[in-house]
DNA sequence: AAATCGGGGTG
DNA sequence: CACCCAGATTT
């Protein structure tokens, strides 16, 4: 058969396909290009179903681009909360502020000026002008990489650059005329359906016939595409600081940097245990250095408290890095009085513990990744400043860690600071955590750690 | 071109 | 357990 022929039987069959077995989607309901933007930036890397009840949520809460450009960030942010790649989020509303100043509230209708839009690249400019506005513009994603790949027994890594330009030609000229909404959604549907990565419904395929990947008994062979590397192992110190007094029923967080990693979230105070010398990978910390390091740095943030012992151990994974936590229930104590026992204390256990072990022990850095930090919130004890040096993830003597416990806190005054807050469980509602601080925050609340072992 | 940026479903 | 998902941005 010719390529043309190939071409054509492809683009007829699926779109014949695609009008009977298109799934409804609160998105596909009404022919709203706002409905169209914000669902393709939530379908980013994110599955379908997923997406379903944030989209509705979203779109209740924000109905207009005016109303996404006049809401509070946090608002948008709680919003997005467990959904994943939080610039996503505030991208969109920056970009809501865009349409909002440059185009009167109504979304553009021309490629450059879709494509300026902040968190819109090339598949999301494509799936906004073919979907709301039917224009002929291709949108490649892995769903369609994967299809093209296979129909047309395509052996270039997906993973590149040119490899996506290529796919964008092809699926431009597939394009039927004047069918662009539907065929480019037909596209990602049978991808998603049909074409699966694993193992593809071949036999149901509206496009088998022809299919070159089939033929040639390469379906599961491709697309090809280079291994990620894996993620690396993180050691992390975890405190869940129980308030008293004022503070009674209260616990201990903090709001990320501006920028990087959860940018902007709230997250329980923690540090990072510092990858043995030798093996270079995480390992799990005894206890009881690890409530020093943490009572050394909550003390170097300053906070006084004191960490009664292991509540449980938690994993979370990322893109690029897992999480390894392990969890400590510490309470609030007096600052003026106890702080320099509570010092001691934290050294006197560090010491213990780094006599038995070998050259190097373990150690710790202040976290999150290299911002320097100090407290912020009115009412708490002075701001400190561990040492701005220190980056994230750098060895330390141990020597260096029993300063850092008995240091005197200084005031900096400078830099960016992290705020920190003692909250109730009324104020979960409010501010957006990464999932995995959301449930040990709530288990917290529900009483899962009363009672910890010391 | 390679890293960074979440979280969860799937075989 | 590995793989991947309606990718964009930064370096």
């Amino acid at each position: 058969m010719g390529l043309q022929e190939q071409k054509q039987h492809f683009s007829v069959n699926l779109l014949d396909w695609y009008m009977v077995n298109r799934r409804d989607l609160p998105w596909r309901r009404h022919n709203n290009p706002y409905f169209t933007w914000v669902s393709e930036i939530m379908l980013q890397q994110t599955r379908v179903d997923t997406v379903i009840p944030y989209f509705n949520r979203f779109i209740g809460n924000f109905p207009t681009v005016q109303a996404l450009a006049e809401a509070p960030e946090e608002d948008v942010l709680k919003n997005w909360e467990g959904l994943g790649y939080y610039s996503r989020a505030r991208n969109l509303q920056a970009a809501a502020r865009q349409v909002m100043e440059l185009h009167g509230g109504e979304m553009p209708q021309d490629k450059p000026a879709v494509f300026a839009l902040k968190g819109v690249g090339p598949y999301t400019a494509g799936a906004i002008l073919s979907i709301a506005f039917n224009q002929p513009q291709p949108a490649v994603d892995g769903n369609v990489m994967r299809v093209l790949s296979r129909y047309f027994l395509i052996d270039e890594d997906i993973m590149k650059g040119s490899t996506r330009v290529l796919m964008e030609e092809l699926a431009g000229e597939l394009i039927p005329e004047g069918r662009a909404r539907d065929f480019n959604q037909a596209l990602m549907e049978l991808g998603a359906l049909v074409c699966t990565p694993k193992a593809p419904h071949c036999l149901t395929c509206p496009v088998m016939e022809q299919c070159s990947g089939r033929i040639a008994g390469r379906e599961l062979t491709l697309p090809v595409k280079t291994k990620a590397k894996p993620p690396r192992p993180e050691q992390r110190l975890v405190a869940i600081v129980e308030g008293r007094g004022a503070h009674r029923g209260q616990v201990l967080v903090r709001q990320r940097p501006d920028t990087g990693l959860l940018a902007r979230m709230w997250e329980l105070p923690h540090v990072l245990a510092a990858p043995a010398a030798a093996s270079k990978k995480a390992a799990p910390l005894a206890d009881e250095p690890a409530m020093a390091l943490l009572a050394g740095s909550l003390w170097a943030e300053g906070f006084a408290a004191r960490p009664e012992g292991l509540a449980t151990h938690a994993e979370h994974v990322f893109s690029h890095i897992v999480w390894s936590l392990q969890v400590y229930k510490c309470t609030e104590q007096d600052q003026s009085s106890e702080l320099p026992l509570i010092a001691a204390e934290a050294r006197a256990a560090y010491d213990a513990q780094a006599a038995t072990r070998e050259g190097t022990a373990s150690s710790s850095a202040v976290s999150p990744e290299s911002d320097t930090m100090h407290s912020s919130e009115p009412g708490t004890p002075n701001a400190q400043n561990i040492a701005t040096s220190l980056n994230d993830g750098e060895m330390l003597a141990p020597s260096d860690v029993s300063d850092l416990v008995l240091s005197t806190p200084t005031l900096t005054g400078k830099g960016d600071g992290l705020t920190y807050r003692w909250i109730g469980p009324e104020d979960m509602d409010k501010m957006a955590f990464p999932n995995i601080f959301l449930k040990l925050i709530s288990s917290y609340f529900a009483g899962a750690y009363d009672q910890v072992n010391d």
